[in-house]
DNA sequence: TATAAGTTCGTTGTATACAAAGCAAGCATG
DNA sequence: CATGCTTGCTTTGTATACAACGAACTTATA
């Protein structure tokens, strides 16, 4: 239970609450526990050094985000992933995440198009021949990518629940390996997209989508029965 | 701020928190504030009869669940809803609703399109010639037969979504003032999801509903202006 | 008069004390 | 030996006291 509380300057400017739910969040996504753990409230208040109040407040959160499940008096459990979560959630990311890009496609503005262009290249130019491929930044570019078009879907709900469901399952990113072709092809769906959406044609977007969609929930359920 | 608390025989058995949240969420439904109304903790919670601990936790709920709107140290505001907020609401419904009986389709079984049938005809039944309409009753009948759909795709993420999304411009029922028509369509809708369910023919079933969600649209958009 | 700093009060945020529920070990009893 | 009860401990749930923040009002000053 070391190492969950961060420097005061950066927790100084933040409500407990706050600082709370990024703490616990981060230590799960990062695969602190293990699916199942028991997460303690006094444990975690000591740890992060605020008191029960705002540890409670931020399971509630995280419970309502998917990442834990709370019992009434029993409080709160890590979440693990088995292949039917993930085949729940990525068909509900398929669905939420093609229907944005089809509202997005007649709403996208030049300046985002020429953004995810230049994401597009940031990422493919973290695939060279022969060297390691940092992970870390490609997850960074890819997030940014798919903000945009949420944010270009023009519904904020949408985009809340996108956010919600994109999340649940990426404690697995640590664990998901791709390959260099899934990337490839991963990089082809991208370009596609935004030529799709360049063309303002939504069905064409919403497809390529789909595909880019599942294609992942492949990856990742490898991850899910290998970890 | 009269009439919140109920019987203690009625609450005993539950958490206070628990209480706390469904009798805000009936007073919000019910409309006893009108949109953007300022709820302070400490009046709901003497209202209610307990602290402001459960207060406070249920506000967070309701938060979450898209009935108000918490600020930081501002506190809660009752949602309104205007014309827009409706459209991404419904937008979103027509998704997951006919993505939901899109997936039944192929997993429902008998039982449940008996049930579903039973409720067609106890709606119906409500619609008399020169008769009111128990819109209370019918309300009830409706919930069930959605929930019956969303059970029976098998997806539980989906039907917590949708519970969520359905859930929010539920105030507005009250306001809404379904026609004889509008009632008369709904039904036909009805009929004709049962029949494409028991065809097993999910893009049927999925276009009725798609129909049947964008019509209440409708009706719920007078019901927001008017209101 | 207009503006800015100071003041007060109402409300939310956090810590803490206490109540109640759950669980396990030990004991009694059939 | 198995079953059920008791007891003690751990953990969650709730109430309450206090701290911090924000908004409106007051007062000082140009």
């Amino acid at each position: 239970m070391q190492g969950l509380k961060k420097k005061t300057a950066e927790t100084g400017g933040q409500r407990a609450a706050e600082v709370a739910y990024s703490a616990i969040r981060t230590g799960i996504l990062n695969s602190r526990w293990k699916g199942g753990s028991h997460l303690r409230e006094q444990e975690l208040a000591s740890a992060i050094g605020v008191s029960r109040t705002p540890v409670r407040e931020a399971l509630r959160r995280l419970n309502a985000e998917g990442l834990v499940t709370l019992v009434p008096n029993l409080g709160a459990r890590v979440n693990d992933w088995k292949a039917h979560d993930l085949d729940e959630i990525f068909g509900l990311r398929a669905l939420l995440e093609s229907y944005a890009v089809e509202l997005a496609a007649s709403r996208i503005g030049e300046d985002e198009i020429a953004e995810l262009k230049r994401l597009c290249e940031k990422m493919e130019g973290l695939i060279v021949e022969g060297q390691r491929i940092d992970h870390q930044r490609m997850s960074v570019y890819n997030d940014r990518f798919h903000g945009i078009l949420y944010e270009a879907s023009g519904n904020g709900r949408l985009r809340q629940l996108l956010k919600q469901v994109v999340e649940m399952p990426l404690v697995l990113r640590t664990f998901a390996r791709y390959e260099r072709r899934d990337l490839m092809r991963s990089m082809n769906h991208h370009r596609e997209i935004v030529e799709a959406l360049q063309a303002k044609d939504g069905a064409w977007a919403a497809s390529v989508m789909r595909s880019h969609v599942r294609a992942g929930r492949a990856v990742f359920l490898d991850a899910a029965t290998s970890s």
